[in-house]
DNA sequence: TTGCTCCTCACGTCACGTGAGGTGGC
DNA sequence: TTGCTCCTCACGTCACGTGAGGTGGC
């Protein structure tokens, strides 16, 4: 059996592949093309940890169920940052919006100069550039 | 030469794949697998408007530069929409909160019962489900 | 008629996944 | 030693792009 797992939730190649039903090469394929990124042991072991899997989850499903290939995957991904940090600033707006208001309300101050509130333009919607050329 | 463009900006496959450098049977395979919906003529000849041409210009940034195959490039296409759409809530709502500000500031009014902030939660970034199955 | 359109079928090439083979460290 | 790890090389299969072939309407 020797050992499956190591400390804090890191898994060794073997582990990963049979937990997720696919070849440890495969693995080592998607590291190579730049999906995954796990650590490694001072012997030069690769390391999951469990937000490697999570990552990985979510590459599987875009391989294995949607088809995507693996250049696909790597665009997705990056949208997929993308979405979460306006997701992170939209959030941080309407929070900040909320307590202005609460605040303006209880103090009744409005000294309101128009500048107080942040007007961010949105986020310009495009696709990253990458090398990765087809032929 | 027939007649190479239609009124209004409307092509037909043959000149929209000199255009672009492609071959008319891609055009139609794009349009088989989804990615393109150019509209017909009644005799049933595809026309592609700007708006198609804009969205092919897309497509094949994907598919040539990136090297994106077309169950990644129906993601994206899909991804791209929904980050437009977080875009017109994110400037509706700053533009909301803008002409908000103003009006307080000039009329002096901050009746501000807290409820009247639209505060929406942040869109759940996921991808969407699809068939298209590997084998 | 000509030159386009439509469609289906088929082939070449490449990417992806996986297997084999040989190495080294715990 | 055993069972893992690392790596590279190679092969089978499938998707994508494109070509051929035959049809029909302006």
């Amino acid at each position: 059996m020797a050992t499956k797992r190591k400390s804090k939730g890191a898994y060794m190649i073997s582990s990963v592949a049979e937990m997720y039903g696919i070849h440890p090469q495969t693995l080592r394929l998607y590291e190579r093309e730049g999906l995954l990124k796990p650590s490694r042991t001072e012997g030069n072991t690769r390391l999951y940890t469990e937000e490697d899997l999570e990552r990985l989850e979510f590459i599987l499903n875009l391989a294995r169920d949607l088809g995507v290939n693996i250049a696909g995957i790597a665009i997705v991904l990056q949208m997929r940052e993308r979405m979460e940090e306006m997701n992170r600033q939209m959030q941080s707006f309407v929070d900040y919006v909320r307590t202005e208001m609460l605040t303006r309300a209880h103090t009744g101050s409005h000294s309101s100069e128009p500048g107080l509130v942040p007007l961010r333009r949105p986020i310009i919607v495009t696709v990253p550039r990458e090398s990765k050329k087809r032929s």
